[in-house]
DNA sequence: GATGAATGAGCATTCATTCAT
DNA sequence: CATGAATGAATGCTCATTCAT
């Protein structure tokens, strides 16, 4: 006589995670047209739980955001820094992020839109400053790599990356290469 | 239906122009939020007269756009293409560029979320690449600019430029350093 | 961005009901000019729930037209279908057509304005078909009226005496006479 | 020396008849979304003389209206006033109104929407109330058509007939039919 | 916790009409 | 007389957010 109810027991935590899995494939697709309302249709529960887990839909599309510069943060952990040369995981760091915002236009955008800027922010923000570190300590130990570059200038390369990727303008790989060669130590101070 | 006319009959093009002014101003110091009536009310005229001129916000935007791009090309045209080398030249179009992206960067944001780039379009677009094919043309003559850098290229780099000047990610001109080195000849090449 | 709400979740489907007669009688009184806002102050909801629960204007407009349908539908069936004679049962429901035309002029003219004409559409209208046939069946039984009258006949009918009935050109009660008179199988025939 | 002006001696009411010409084939075309800007275009002048000549846009539709009662006028003055018996003239009256309505529908629907009926107006329509006392007074005379029918009714009937061709309820010579039979001096006084 | 109905400020756009030139 | 640029009130609709149930 005890019909199951739909979903009994998503207990909290499974709910944010549906939500933000939601969310991002919405975004991805279809940018900041999409609604809370779709959102919450997608992940199967009610606009109120949106919100319990994520206050504003800025802090929805920050939450998005996160989880992808997480994926950009293991995917670099796991191939970036192991690389035999500094210069080739650096490449390679670049790449990957190109290829995330080619793949995630309509979400890059609404990230833009919506933050201001697609800067990596929070504590998956600094794990990836300090990732950048690593990577450009490693260029500055092999020579392979400015010396003088900057973490900071590091993430000013990859946000225009980033604008390069989600926009239209060419083949973003090219431009990959041309940062390449800014970076390398041999060009250092020319004018 | 409608009340008497207050200000009627200013000289046709003459309200255009103020329209464009005005919304230059508007945008450029509060970016996406400014109204339409807003623009009107700045520019001294009725809401309708901005349509009849822009007959969409993002048409008016659009025409913003193109004026910042023609005070581009018309700085370029007087300061870049008469430098004593070609580097030179490319240096100030791109530290022109970032400038003005820096100082019209609710604009630039604004600009961005209407029409999805802040790519040059039109017929300024057209001759702003045919300016940036004579600046690579003239780095090609005097060896000072890498040989295969194409106008696609170098508009990716401008896009990118600007993405980094209006954001608040470090000094822009550092980026602008990084970009002259990558385009320096001795580097072409390098993996 | 918005205001709390003042007088939250009032039972589901009652706000509908509610919207839908305020509608009602606003439109019937003052027809096309009525605004979606002054609806929705009328019934005691926002706009936002006057939308939720018709999609727009025109949907609005369609569903009080469908009310009127239903209602006309409910009398056809409880007064005309019993009449001693078919005859009398017609001219029973081209009255009440014609009254509840006459009541609601503005609620006519804003339905053939909104929706491009005051035919019965939709559900009801497939019922209100159907009774109809059943008028002219009776009619056909007992020998009162033409039997070469088709549904799309009558609904021609009705239609017509809807538009005099709101217009006023006159006693619309004449012109129920003329056309139980040209319904009548004596003429039948007569070119 | 002296280039020939565009529209030299557009003699006053010349502009008013292409203002009308023009009126009437747009409006007939596209009902009431035309615009008095439209109306002007297609005329060959601006709006200004448009309303030097029909101070509202009612006034405009107002004599689009009655230049076409005007053309019913004509037609029924030299084809229905002459027939062999006088019902066979008020057919043919019926007939033609049915067939302007029915190749007008969209205009007739403007006309309906901005005077809110179609009923003939002003001069034209007094002559066209005099026509119609003209045709039942023949049908009075040669006993073709019921003797207490007045002229009042009459203009219901071709109102109400003016409704059913633009709509799309059926062929509205089959309700032009049942007018006549209603008509008939056989079957006055039926209940 | 979860739900989803309700809220309502906000805003781009239209178009009949006016009147300086 | 003709022109057409200017006017601006009017209005349907959206959607992030709240909160009674």
């Amino acid at each position: 006589m005890s019909t199951p109810s739909r979903r009994p027991r998503a207990d909290a935590g499974r709910n944010r995670a549906r939500v933000l899995e939601a969310a991002s494939e919405l975004f991805a697709e279809r940018g900041d047209e999409v609604q809370m309302a779709e959102v919450a249709k997608s992940a199967g529960v009610g606009v109120g739980t949106v919100y319990r887990h994520f206050p504003t839909r800025q802090a929805l599309i920050e939450a998005v955001a996160e989880a992808r510069f997480a994926e950009i943060l293991a995917f670099a952990r796991a191939e970036c820094l192991s690389t035999p040369d500094a210069r080739e995981g650096l490449k390679r760091f670049l790449l990957h992020i190109g290829q995330v915002h080619e793949d995630g236009r309509a979400l890059s955008r609404s990230i833009e839109t919506a933050l201001g800027s697609t800067a990596p922010r929070g504590e998956v923000g600094a794990e990836l400053r300090e990732l950048g570190a690593e990577l450009l300590e490693r260029g500055r130990g092999d020579g392979t790599v400015r010396a003088d570059v900057t973490v900071e200038d590091l993430y000013m390369i990859v946000g225009a990356l980033a604008a390069v990727a989600r926009a239209d303008w060419g083949d973003w790989r090219r431009f990959v290469d041309f940062q390449m060669a800014g970076l390398d130590p041999e060009v250092a101070g020319r004018p």
